[in-house]
DNA sequence: CTCTCCATTTTTGTATCCAATACAGATTTA
DNA sequence: TAAATCTGTATTGGATACAAAAATGGAGAG
């Protein structure tokens, strides 16, 4: 039983990730009521909602917009996930359970198989795979406002839809920082894990430079 | 001209943060909107935007209360403030001007002479000007999406107005901290600023244990 | 052909209305 | 008397209606 209002914010979220909806668009009201049939309330409600999490912006009378990040933008946010991931990354070494570390290694796995011979089905689901791979390590922390400020984050990877420019070389040491990953933290070394947690970060963003 | 949303917002979150409103009670929409003078539906969609930023938890049907934070949630908030300050303050030494260091001298010289014999009245004017002194340093770090996320991150001393049960000696070494800040920053040694930031976040947040 | 201004049309912001649900107090039953 | 259920009321969730603001498009002037 989802209510209007989760059904609208899951319908723009991942309108917004996926595409659908482009940087700087304007959201209009009733069209998403239309297209999950509901009225403009609860899309209105779901609208402030993504808008404190900074994906659209909403201004007096002139509605929604999907956030347009600017590439200074882009570098704040990949400077605060480095700093946060790197962080929950420390923290889960110490912590992290032998069924998570199995979860991570099945995502891992996952990832390594669409990254053989990419189609673009294969970067969209690295795309998913990868977040929840990165989330996985977060709630690993058990620090929940952590995962919760990472989640509210716009992923630039996730906006940008940037796999899909990574050449072979770029993806296979992405897949190589993973199993570094849970190589470090299923050793319980925080500090390494942290180190690789952040190079993985700046690395996937090295590329609009 | 500020939108019926806007008004509903803001007295809501400063109801939060003054203390009208305590930890876990439940906020009336019709309440609030008689309050201001407007209908239920903008303060709805306040609510949704408080939710998104975790001041207050609406389950279905039961509409909004007043985030109810653990000593839990507040160790892990104390624990992000400090990543995040601290990070905050070693960009910030190396970026900050005179006129941002004029003003945190300044406000830093409000609060020692509230300091000196408190009321309750001063404690309340301590707070205040301690947030302010804060979000001063992170704005001068010049990463906007940082400010985002540390001022929607609540702020425990805020929430339990904490300054109240300081005795003079935690107060004097709290003061003493915001005065090294300055001059770590002013003399632009990022590490020593951001170690101070760290030590100034824990130490204020030892008292519940 | 382009620019500007005004009328029209869209779209948003807020209020109000109705339906769905939860909570409390009363009533019944064992 | 205590427990369970029922019923009434309060409150939220969502839909609709209407007003106000902004976008749009076209006519006319340069």
């Amino acid at each position: 039983m989802s209510s209007a209002l989760e059904k609208a914010y899951d319908f723009i979220k991942s309108a917004i990730m996926t595409g659908t909806y482009q940087a700087g668009d304007r959201i209009k009201e009733e069209w998403v009521a239309e297209q999950i049939g509901v009225s403009r309330t609860p899309i209105r409600n779901a609208m402030q909602k993504l808008a404190a999490q900074g994906f659209v912006v909403v201004s007096h009378h002139q509605g929604g917009r999907v956030a347009n990040w600017s590439s200074e933008d882009l570098r704040e946010i990949t400077e605060l996930r480095a700093l946060l991931e790197s962080f929950g990354a420390g923290i889960a070494a110490r912590k992290i359970s032998q069924d998570e570390l199995g979860a991570l290694r099945d995502l891992a796995s996952g990832m390594e198989a669409c990254a053989r011979n990419p189609t673009a089905e294969d970067f969209a689901r690295i795309t998913d795979l990868n977040s929840q791979f990165h989330m996985a390590i977060v709630e690993a922390s058990g620090n929940r406002r952590l995962a919760e400020v990472i989640g509210n984050l716009a992923h630039p990877l996730l906006v940008q839809r940037k796999f899909s420019t990574f050449d072979e070389a770029r993806l296979a040491r992405s897949m190589a920082h993973h199993r570094e990953l849970i190589d470090a933290l299923a050793a319980g070394k925080g500090d390494w894990a942290s180190a690789i947690m952040r190079a993985h970060i700046l690395a996937s963003s090295n590329a609009d430079e």
